[in-house]
Parts: C-alpha cells; structure tokens; sequence
DNA sequence: GTCTATACACGGATAGAC
DNA sequence: GTCTATCCGTGTATAGAC
C-alpha cells in the first residue's frame, strides 16, 4: 500500500547519473552564454532547474565538474559535416575545401570554442588536471591524422613528410585563426588566412595518379 | 618648521600615478605565478606591499586594472632579439631563423603566454573590454608585417600575394603552436611544426636577385 | 536519495579616520 | 593622499530535515 499512489513519484526520482549528465550540458550552457568566471554551482543548478544542494551529490567538488567537462571532449568533429572531396580538382582545392569546413564548425559556435579556450586555461594551472589538455591533445592529433590521411586517399595525394607534424600544425593553425578570429570578427580576414595556409600546404602533397 | 623633518617621509608619497605602474607589475607577477582566477585585488596589493585600501584609488574599479594590463601590450618583441639573417642561405633557412626566434621568446615564459590567453579571454566576454584584444591584434598585425618586410629585405626575397594576409597567418600559427605547446610541453614537436611552416611559407617567395 | 538552510571564507568596494 | 575597518554580495561546501 505504501508504494501505490497516484502521484507519480518515482518519476522525480532521476538518479545520480542522469543528474550528472543534465548538470554537465547546464555548466556548458552557462559558460557558453557567460563565460567560465559566472558558472558558479549556483547558476548552474539554477540553469539545470535543480536546487543548489544536488550539485554537491553529483560532484563531491567543483574540480570534479571541470574535469568532467573536459573529459566530455568538446572537439570540432567532422564525422557528420564531411565536405566533398574530388580527385578531379587540384590537391590545394580540396584541401582549402576540408580547411573551410572545419572553419564553419568554428564560425558558427564562436562561444563554444572560448569556452573550450576558457577550460583549457584553467585546467593548465590547475596539477591535478594538468593531464586533460594533454590527453585531449593527443585525441585530437590522432582525429586529425585521420582527417589528412582521409583527405588523401579521396583526393588521390600523397603527403611529403611526416603525418603526424603536418597534423598538428594544421591543428595549431586552425586554433590560431580561431583564437584571432574570437578578437577581430573579421570572417574574410580568417577565411584569407586559411586559404593562404591551404595553398602552402598544397605543396606538400604529390599526386598519387599522375594526370596522363 | 613643519617640513623640516630628518625623516623621508616625502619619500613615502610615491603619488599615485607611480603606485598604478607598481599595481601593474605585481598583477602580472601574481598572475603568471597563480593564475588570473587568484589575481584578487587583495592580493595584487600584497604583491605589490601595499594594503589594500591603496587600490582603489589608483583603479576606480577592477576593471579598470585589467584594461590598463591590456593596453600595456605584454606582446612579444623582437626589436633587441633579432636574429642574423643572411641573403647567402635559402628563404626557408632565413623564414625558419626568425621563426625560431619568436618562438623562443615564447617558450622562455610560458606562464605569461597562459595570462595573455586568460586576458584576452576574459575581455572578449566584456562589452567594455572587447575593443582591448581587438586593437591588441591591430597593433600586433603591424609590427608582425614590419618584421616581415624586415625579413624580405634582410634576405633579399620577394613575397607574393597579400602581406597582411600572410602577417595574419603567420602570428596566428604561432599561437597556435603555443596554445598547443602550453598542453603537451613537447618542444620538439612544437618547432618541428614550425620549421613545417617555415618551408611551406618559403614556397611563397620569390628571390630579388637571382642567383647568377 | 532529495532538498533546505546555513556555515564559512573571500571578493570588490566604500566610509571615514589620520 | 594614505590607510583601516567594514559592508555586502557571492562562492563552495555541509548539516540535517524530509
């Protein structure tokens, strides 16, 4: 008898786990619109529609929200937005083709990628989550050295040089456009750079099938 | 009478516009060393060996001390730290000279490279700062072209297409790789990415004077 | 397990003595 | 101009009711 009432009780009953996860997306959401110094526990259990206390049975500190968060990698993936790439058209076309579309990723969630900027930062300073950058890191590079390696083989080229390097200098120049793009807001100046970048590492590549 | 004093108390009267350079330096200082997030306002002033009080009447508000920290452009300079450039080796030799010049500047001071990414970051969230990091990456853009045109000069090669696009492309790979760098603190594959560029920038020039 | 109330420390800013 | 004492908001964390 205890357990049957009407109300359906259980249902407010979403668990630890689940909490955790709603209270993920909310610190994002905050940090995104706010930015990092404003996501306090507060806000975010405000953001997640919970009280304050269910923050502190989720997470025992709000290190462990941070680390969370980076583990939770928020990376650009090009999984579902993988542009057109034909080997019907010169090695620097298609590579400025990949560069653009990683930049539209960026382009369109400028707040996101200070964020990403924001947590980095903090995690740097910070011993205890010193490895979370670099872990994500190597994720990244591996990612990436997948892309080129893609990129390759359907635009029928080879690299000159080792992948690896190629990859994450290709990284480094993205997140540095990002970083001056977040200032200036000058979309033809980051656009400009890329293409610039694509044409310069067009002369790294040598065709697989020389054109008859 | 009343002035005539043994003691130097005069010499306490540092005056105000004194005290700000001072409150200046002990934020950079206490802010390389523990972060931005720890940069309190109490704290500047203890670095600094002040009380607290004197802070607010050299800032009238703590805003106003992180945009005199941005307007006093921490920026890398390169003026006493120019390398040898001779017109006798490759572009690509001369390009990755200067590159690695810069670069050293860089990985020499680390922690301040973490606190212009924090300082930049923290002032493209504010309305009233937002103009701070894009006047920032003006100021940069020129001295970067100037080095530039230095360097075509210096080692007598010509650059094709637009140097204010290349300038963009350079500063913001850099970056890049030190945004990269602060993550993985791997040296070598940081100048390894930017000899990578320096060989793909040399595809971008063409020499004065050829050779006979 | 869930939520309220609260303890406790710290941050920015100001009032007012000297 | 200089410094002390203090106000007030906010942040993290926890004790304890339900």
């Amino acid at each position: 008898m205890t357990d049957h009432t009407d109300k359906p009780a259980a249902r407010r009953q979403i668990g630890a786990d689940e909490r955790r996860r709603l209270l993920i997306a909310a610190a994002l959401r905050v940090m995104r619109r706010d930015g990092i110094a404003a996501a306090s526990t507060r806000a975010i259990c405000a953001e997640a529609g919970m009280p304050h206390g269910a923050f502190h049975y989720c997470f025992h500190t709000k290190k462990e929200l941070y680390a969370a968060l980076l583990a939770s990698d928020i990376e650009i993936d090009l999984e579902d937005a993988w542009p057109h790439i034909s080997p019907d058209v010169t090695p620097e076309e298609n590579i400025r083709t990949l560069l653009l579309a990683f930049w539209t990723q960026i382009e369109t969630e400028p707040d996101a990628q200070l964020v990403l900027f924001d947590l980095g930062s903090f995690a740097l300073r910070d011993p205890d989550l010193q490895d979370l950058p670099r872990q994500e890191h190597v994720t990244s590079l591996e990612k990436a050295t997948g892309y080129i390696q893609r990129l390759g083989d359907e635009a029928d080229f080879d690299l000159l040089g080792d992948e690896r390097t190629l990859a994450a200098l290709v990284l480094d120049a993205l997140n540095g456009v990002a970083w001056s793009w977040l200032a200036h807001r000058d979309n033809a100046l980051a656009r400009a750079s890329l293409e610039r970048f694509a044409a310069m590492a067009a002369t790294m590549t040598r065709t697989r099938t020389p054109t008859a």
